[in-house]
DNA sequence: CAACCGACCTGTTCGC
DNA sequence: TGCGAACAGGTCGGTT
């Protein structure tokens, strides 16, 4: 579920809500949430530590803790780390839960246990953080046409591999081509000088809207902040959840097609 | 190297 | 109303 613009959200209330707070106590719940390492090396590490910053790479929140360590949290998904009284009752799908002070806890729930918790010990390197690609917020307009040219992807793909740039999901890339006017399957090299400083633009300018609007909550709803509020962006969604919907440029009907397994929607007409 | 596929899960929506 | 199918914001590992 969220991407870029979802989860810098969440790390802004995060941020608000956590810095400062001692963690006095750790839960892990479900037997998936923590993973790539022993649920009780978590608890361990975490339990009495501060909260020092809270950061985001690509769609990773980095909790950094007053040992060095860094909790770092994957939403994939369906995850969610809302902010509550712990006297407020637990919903479904609780599988970790930090209790700070006042009374508080940030909880994470995840219906479809995508989502993780694991430890980056201070230090250590941590393949999941130092293997993504650039920022898209950050990559310049040289590198990101190095990016670009550097070898033949479908434009679609390259935008959603997180190796390339971080962040970027199925909405944002949609959105993003259709800014720039470009086919989800281009091929990355063929893209002129022209259109690639329009991609850079519109990758900018989506996400940075998006933020703005505090992210896209779908019909659903599953996507909100960790105070339980949802984004507005999916108002301003030009293409994405469109299909036959008029394009907002030219009027003819948006479509819908499957490109690398992934629902995209986009104008014929516009897009090239 | 790039594209494709299934898998991991639960919940909601859609079509009959 | 009921029920199965399709689909969902993400990623990974194995194949073609």
């Amino acid at each position: 579920m969220p991407e870029l613009p979802e989860v810098e959200t969440v790390r802004r209330g995060l941020a608000a809500t956590m810095i400062g707070e001692r963690i006095k106590g750790v839960e892990v719940i479900g037997p998936r949430t923590v993973r790539r390492h022993a649920p009780g090396h978590l608890v361990g590490r975490v339990t009495g530590q501060s909260v020092v910053a809270v950061a985001r790479r690509g769609k990773y929140l980095v909790v950094a803790l007053s040992s060095g360590d860094r909790l770092v949290i994957h939403l994939r998904m369906s995850g969610q780390l809302l902010w509550t009284q712990a006297d407020v009752a637990r919903p479904k799908h609780v599988h970790a839960v930090l209790s700070c002070g006042d009374g508080r806890e940030l909880r994470f729930v995840d219906p479809r246990t995508f989502g993780e918790l694991f430890v980056a010990e201070a230090g250590a390197p941590c393949p999941a953080l130092d293997g993504l690609g650039a920022e898209p917020l950050e990559v310049e307009l040289g590198a990101f046409r190095a990016l670009l040219a550097g070898r033949r992807r479908q434009l679609k793909a390259l935008l959603l591999d997180q190796a390339v740039f971080a962040g970027i999901g199925n909405i944002y890339s949609d959105e993003m081509l259709f800014a720039a006017r470009l086919r989800a399957d281009r091929a990355s090299d063929t893209v002129s000088a022209v259109a690639a400083r329009r991609l850079h633009e519109a990758m900018r300018a989506v996400l940075t809207e998006a933020i703005e609007a505090g992210g896209s909550s779908l019909a659903d709803g599953q996507y909100v902040d960790v105070f339980g509020r949802p984004g507005d962006y999916r108002a301003r969604h030009r293409v994405y959840g469109r299909e036959g919907r008029p394009c907002p440029v030219c009027g003819r009907a948006i479509e819908r097609r499957v490109f690398g397994q992934r629902s995209t929607f986009f104008c014929r007409r516009c897009q090239r």
